[in-house]
Parts: C-alpha cells; structure tokens; sequence
RNA sequence: GCCGACAUAGCUCAGUGGUAGAGCACUUCCUUGGUAAGGAAGAGGUCGUGGGUUCAAGUCCCAUUGUUGGCUCCA
C-alpha cells in the first residue's frame, strides 16, 4: 500500500507504508542520509527509523535543524551516562536532557569524588564508545517490568521518576551497555558523535528542591565534527573576553573589596561617569514623558515594611533592623522604594483629575542575596533601581503600561540592545490562591499586558505561574556574553500596596476609589544594566556613553601645549578629552589607546600645530586623515548624535 | 544557603615540601620618535586570613573570608 509523504518544500513522494524516514533520505540522496539525526513527523520529533504508516508530513532533522541537535546532545546525554557507568559502576541516574548547549546528567556517584581531573577520562570513554557505533533501540516496557528492572539496578530516582509515569507509555533506550528509562527520541547510532567535551560539574537539587538530595550535574557538550568543538570552544573564549566583570577591571569601572563587604560595588571615576550619563539620559526622557522626580531616604522604620508586608515575606532574610538609643525603634535599610512612594501619594488628598501620578527615583536599595548569588554586577546587595510608581486609575493601567513599553523600547534602543525577549509574567491558573485580588482585576490587567505587548509587536514568551503574589508583569530580558538571560527592564502591576497602604482618589463619582499602582524601571538597576551593556558592546560604548570619548596623542612633547590646547577647546564644547603626555613613542600610544577603547584618537604633531588641524584615527577603524578643528567637532558631533540612535 | 573549583606583585599568570619568579603596569635615566608595544636600570609580595602536620609549608591537612561554575532564591 502507498503512501503519501509531503516534504517541507511542498513536494509530495508516494512510498510503501512502514517506509521510515531514513529510507525516504535514502531516496533523495545518500549524502542527506547521513547526515539524518531525527523526524519530524506531523509536528513530532521521533526516530529517523519509525516506520510511517499512513499519509504523513515529514521533516527530516540534522545539524543544522534545533530539534535535531536537541536529539543529538539528547542522544549524547545517555552516551556520557554509558561512558560514567562504565567508569564508576554503581553510579545512579536522574534526568540527562539536552540544553541550549550541549546536554548535561544528574548522577548520583555514591560519593565517589569526580571533578575536573575526571573529565578527559571520561570524554576518552565516550568517543570510545562512539567507534562501536552502537545503535539506540527503543524497547517499550510494562510499568512493572520497568520498576523490576531499576529496582534491581537499585537506582531510586528512575523508580521516582517512573511513579509518575503511565503503564504503556513507558520506553527504554538501550545502546551498547547502557539501557536508560526514556521518552525519546534518539539518533540512529553513537557512531554521528565525533567529539565530545565534558564542559564542568555543579552541584544540583534532585527535582530542583533544596530540601532534596543534592546530585553532581555533569554539563557536557558534543558535536558531529571535531572542528565543530574547537570552533565552540574558541567562542567560548572569545566571550569570557567581553565578561563585565574582565572588562570593569581593565576600563576601571568599578571594583569590589573585601573590606567593603560582599556584593557591594565601588564605582570608580570612570564607571561613575558612565553611570551618571546614563541616568541623566534618563532623567530627561522620564521628565518629557511626564514623570516626577522625588527623593525619599535609604532606611525607613520597621513599621513601614510591616505595613507594605515586606517585613513579614523577606524579614528574617534581609539586613536587620537598625536600632537607636530607644529600644523600641527599629529602622530598616529600604529594599525597594514603592512604600516610600505609597507614602508620598499619601501626603494628600488625590482627585482622579490628579492621576495618573508618576513619581520617579533613582533610589539605591539593599538586599541581603544569598551569598552563592552573588555575581559581579548582575546580581548585588545594594544597588540602584531606576524606579518609579505610577498610580493611576484602573482604566489608565493599559495605556500606561504602554507608554512605559515605549519608554523601554527607547532606552534599549537608544543602548543598542536589539537581542531581547519581553517576558509576560501571569498567574498560575491551577493555583489562584497564591495571589492577592479579584479574579475580574487580574483578568483585566493580564489582558492590558498581554495587548500592549502585541501592540507594541514585543518578541514575547509566556510564563505562567512568574507572576508577582500581588501582580502581572512583563520583564525586558537580554542575554550576557555567555548567554545566560538577566532580566533588565520590569514593568509589574500592583494591587496589593494601594491596598494595605489605603491608598485612595476621588472619583468623577465623588466616591473614594482605589488606584492601580505600576512599578517599572527601564533599566532595572544600573548596576546590572551596565554590567550587560558591557558585555553586549564589548567594552565599546556608545560615543555619547563613553567616558572617555576621545585622547589627543602629541607626537613629542614638543606639541604638548597645542595638544592641551585642543583640549581646552574641545572640553568647552563638552567632549570628555584627554592627553597622553607620557615619554612614548606615537605607535605605542595609539596602541594603548586602542587597547584601552578610547572611542577617538587625535595625532597632533608639527603638521598639524602649525595649520591647526587634528589628525583623526577612530578605533578599530584607523587613520581617518586630518580635519580642522572645526571640521571635526562637525563630525563628532553628528557621530555623537548618530550614537544615540537617532 | 547547598555542591564543586579557585585565591602568589597593581594586572595576567608560573612555581608538586628545602630561603619567592616572569611578562605587562609603575619609578628614574637615555631617547623627541608620524598611525598597534624604542632601550637601560630600579622599586614592588610576611604567597587571602587563622590554626595544624613537618627539621622545613606558597606547596600537605582543618577552619575561615572572598571570588567563581552551577543548583535553590530574586520584593
């Protein structure tokens, strides 16, 4: 009997039924064949030698489809589990799931001590393995027989895992020695694995719950070619080299110390600068869109956060209380500004004329973070949110939450972040009774910012369950150098805070109501803003940004007073300039203002003093030959403005 | 907080039980040089901190502080 196969590209090959997919790459080309990791069949990722049985449309997977080197690293998962068990018998499973890249296993050695001197024997064994070429072999199993079988291996976590399944849905995957409880699907063979790298080992939560057993997680990376892990590698490092916490060392951003205390960043000359720009930028837009500054102090009394309700969620686990020569007065230092906020909206009577009402702040807060969270500047205990709390009425909320998008949207752009993900932060539907406020408000406010976002054509993802106890929100999250994701620009709304601190307008109705408080920062903090700003441009700022937009290099001191000169004129046309003085030669000075990413270098010799020129050489680019005085202010200034994206 | 790793000069790092090293940076001198490192000399460290083992500890052991890869957390 035929059937129909329908390919991506809309073509249509009739085949015998219980034709499998690696015979239909067989029939196009031997060379598609072997390089077929998985199927797609009708939306579903399987084996490429599942026989089809009827009509069907059919995607074949390699390399270079997501799904077919989640099947790869998948397929690699069981391989380095093989490898492990072979190594350390007795060695105990969890989950091995293939990552954004590479895969990693939870094992469980007994133990057994296994770190960074342990890997290259066991990468040794998988790419041993590998020359078997040992093919994956789905083997469906009865829930009993499954249990019998993990219960005389005696590894709990497969029968955990196995409680939850259903009898007649359960498989196992069984390559050369190695049979593993499985889902599916994997890649023909071992043999499609050419290298493989064991890339570090982490503690980790069985099933993510720290009250449970901590396993060593082995993160491990493979691929079909051996140039393909030397490329990764070498990316790898190419981006430990824009790490913020490399490159605030080497720019003299900022620094920590000991002494200080933990998480506590020193913000040196230069990073204050660049800091200062980017909150006086900000100023600006948030004055134009019709905020208001206020300023409220860094520590309020404990009963202020009795009242928001923070003392009694984060209390035990902030900084404590602060004490006075009264004993019974206890003042904390403020983990966020929104009570300070409530209070100032308190100050008096608001009508609904009044809002909405936008008090902005850039208010440095404390939180006493888990030490193991820590993380150079993406993750502080004191630090400095650009907030501000709008309150305003319940039909104001979408419009506002979308001036705030806007808001957002400029600031990345005007910083170059065009990578980002707007994260739309709901409710758990299963599980309302987390969450404080009515079923009609919560409905109402997931929908204005579920409508703003597509409105505004945000890349968006979901989540259900992220949201706040006391409201939606949707989070700006832009990746490191490594990839890992920070959230940076937030937008939440809030029920809860109107409501313990009594906030209240007067409506058009004469009656009270209560008003709709949104929180947001389009940065989110400096702090982790400038650490992910660092390693998106690498340490080379936006001119506007940079702290240093330019250095004058005199050729000998001969032309020092004319490179001061230049100075003074260009510092009265405010741009941040310096001059290299020092006893070197021009070549070494250029290479040291390359290297230290000055945005403009100008070379000023006995050329230039004489007809008042510069010579102009911009980095990364070189000489951009000799420009008056005049012609080149004209020039950076537009280089200035195009910098900021307009 | 938990599991693992790391901590030596301002920076990057070498130093596997026998009196602390390199390169860069820094200081001084020579050099006044035209688009990515000129030359010479000098100074700089109680090897994170506290204990212990040893005739002897940067090196081995324990504790502690900090950093770091993850996990958990993130108002």
């Amino acid at each position: 009997m035929e059937i129909s196969i329908t390919l991506p590209d809309g073509s249509i090959r009739q085949y015998s039924k219980g034709v499998s997919s690696m015979d239909v790459a067989l029939s196009i080309s031997e060379g598609l064949a072997r390089n077929v990791l998985a199927a797609k069949i009708n939306g579903e990722v399987v084996e490429a030698n599942r026989p089809i049985l009827e009509d069907a449309n059919l995607q074949l997977l390699t390399w270079n489809d997501t799904d077919g080197k989640k099947t790869f690293w998948h397929s690699s998962a069981h391989l380095l589990a093989e490898a492990l068990e072979a190594l350390y018998p007795g060695t105990k499973f969890g989950i091995g799931p293939p990552i954004e890249n590479g895969f990693y296993y939870d094992i469980d050695l007994n133990g057994v001590p296994f770190g960074a001197d342990d890997f290259e024997k066991v990468e040794q064994k998988m790419l041993e393995l590998t020359r078997q070429k040992n093919s994956f072999n789905r083997i469906p199993k009865s829930k009993e027989e499954a249990l019998a079988y993990f219960q005389e291996k005696g590894d709990e976590y497969k029968l955990e895992l196995l409680e939850d399944l259903q009898d007649g849905s359960i498989t196992f995957y069984q390559q050369g020695n190695f049979t593993d409880l499985c889902r599916g699907p994997h890649i023909p063979d071992t043999g499609f694995i050419k290298a493989a790298k064991i890339l570090n080992v982490a503690g980790a939560y069985w099933r993510g719950d720290e009250k449970r057993k901590q396993m060593t997680r082995v993160y491990a990376i493979t691929f079909p070619k051996d140039k393909e892990l030397k490329d990764y590698l070498f990316l790898l490092e190419e981006a430990k080299k824009r790490d913020h916490r490399k490159l605030g060392k080497e720019l003299e951003l900022f620094a920590f110390s000991e002494r200080v205390g933990q998480g506590l960043p020193l913000w040196l000359p230069k990073g204050a600068m660049l800091r200062d720009r980017l909150e006086q930028f900000l100023k600006k837009a948030q004055v134009k869109a019709g905020y208001s500054p206020v300023v409220t102090p860094h520590i309020g009394s404990k009963q202020l956060y009795v009242t928001s309700g923070h003392y009694e969620k984060y209390g035990k686990d902030s900084f404590q209380p602060i004490r006075t020569p009264d004993e019974d007065e206890e003042f904390l230092l403020k983990p966020m500004n929104c009570p300070h906020h409530c209070e100032i909206y308190k100050t008096k009577p608001r009508s609904y004329r009044d809002l909405p009402l936008r008090l902005a702040e850039f208010g440095t807060v404390y939180r006493y973070e888990q030490s193991g969270e820590l993380h150079g500047l993406t993750r502080v205990r004191g630090f400095t949110q650009d907030d501000a709390h709008i309150f305003c009425r319940p039909d104001q909320v979408k419009e506002e939450f979308t001036k705030v998008i806007d808001l957002v949207l400029y600031v990345f752009r005007s910083l170059g972040f065009h990578d980002y993900t707007a994260q739309i932060s709901l409710r758990d539907p299963e599980n309302k009774t987390k969450y404080i406020g009515s079923d009609d408000i919560w409905e109402k406010s997931e929908s204005a910012i579920i409508e703003s976002a597509r409105e505004k054509d945000l890349p968006t993802v979901t989540e259900l369950g992220e949201a706040a106890f006391y409201g939606p929100k949707l989070d700006f999250m832009v990746k490191d150098a490594l990839g890992r994701k920070w959230q940076l620009g937030t937008i939440q709304v809030d029920y809860n805070l109107p409501e313990r601190f009594d906030l209240e307008f007067t409506g058009a109705d004469n009656q009270k109501h209560r008003p709709v408080m949104i929180h947001r920062a389009p940065f989110g903090s400096m702090e982790r803003f400038i650490a992910v700003l660092i390693e998106n441009c690498a340490g080379d700022f936006p001119l506007w940004l940079s702290p240093e937009q330019l250095v004058i290099l005199p050729i000998s001191e001969k032309f020092a007073a004319y490179a001061d000169e230049v100075k003074t004129h260009l510092e009265t046309l405010d741009i941040r300039a310096s001059v290299d003085h020092r006893d070197e030669k021009i070549g070494r000075k250029i290479r040291d203002a390359e290297v230290g990413k000055f945005p403009y270098m100008l070379i000023v010799g006995e050329k230039e003093s004489e007809t008042k020129t510069v010579s102009v050489r911009k980095h990364g680019q070189g000489d951009l030959g000799s420009l008056d005085l005049q012609e080149f202010t004209n020039m950076f200034s537009s280089a200035v403005a195009e910098s900021m994206g307009s």
